[in-house]
DNA sequence: GCCATGATGCTAATATTATAGCATAACGGG
DNA sequence: CCCGTTATGCTATAATATTAGCATCATGGC
């Protein structure tokens, strides 16, 4: 269990922080346009400069605006994330979580990812067989 | 996507709710148990009441203290969950999820549980092959 | 029976969050 | 050049969340 903080952010700041992880960064108005039901826009910009301060954003000046991205890395937010679902709802077994993703119709997996994920499943078997040798 | 509802709920109420997902029902000083840095047994018993009173937690009395558990089953809270996460840090994709679940050492998976995850894999791509044809 | 213990109901106060508004600077078209 | 548009900086205020405290009720031991 790593640096497994929560980050302890308030709900706004949550959402906030989920669009731009979901878009990787985003401006102040493309943040805005991707809440659920957006407040002003100097609203987010407060939220923003807030977050900026307690170090989750960064911003750079494009075209005359700001575009703020996370600070830190998406993989391991990616991470702390499901990790911290697995506690909630699955005891903390990633099979339970796989069997949940793979068995839920609403998010299909095509053939060809299918097919990936028996490529990784192989290694990941292969690792265990590996390490108890 | 079906009941997508985010539930939209504060800091505490959150946490609240995913001490009693994770444990599936909770008498109010196992809930404080479980929270970080805990406050008082009262604000606990108070966000309890609000819960309650929004309709996502019910309780009943059980050796003379309440017992609350959650109004939304688990497993389809569970799937909510997992979706967020994969809207925001897969890019929608099962795939990448599970490929992360696989491939990350800290929740390290169990021959058993391979071999389980292999054989719904199997499931997923005969019913694929099913629907295709 | 009486009191200590540990539970709940309710409400008030405090802290935090969320929001909007105003002032200001940069840019670009007419 | 002047003005409308679109940014940002900053601050005040409204709304909400969070917390604690007190009154009350049930239970069980002495």
């Amino acid at each position: 269990m790593r640096d497994n903080k929560p980050a302890n952010l308030s709900r706004r700041e949550r959402q906030i922080m989920d669009v731009i992880y979901a878009r990787r960064k985003a401006s102040v108005s493309q943040v805005r346009a991707g809440l659920e039901d957006p407040p002003s826009y100097s609203a987010v910009r407060a939220l923003l400069r807030i977050l900026e301060n307690k170090g989750h954003l960064q911003h750079r000046p494009v075209d005359g605006k700001y575009v703020y991205s996370a600070t830190r890395p998406r993989r391991y937010a990616a991470r702390g994330a499901l990790r911290r679902v697995l506690e909630t709802f699955f005891d903390n077994s990633a099979a339970q979580a796989v069997a949940a993703l793979l068995s839920n119709s609403d998010m299909n997996l095509s053939d060809q990812e299918l097919t990936q994920l028996a490529a990784l499943l192989q290694e990941a078997r292969n690792r265990n067989r590996r390490k108890n040798s």
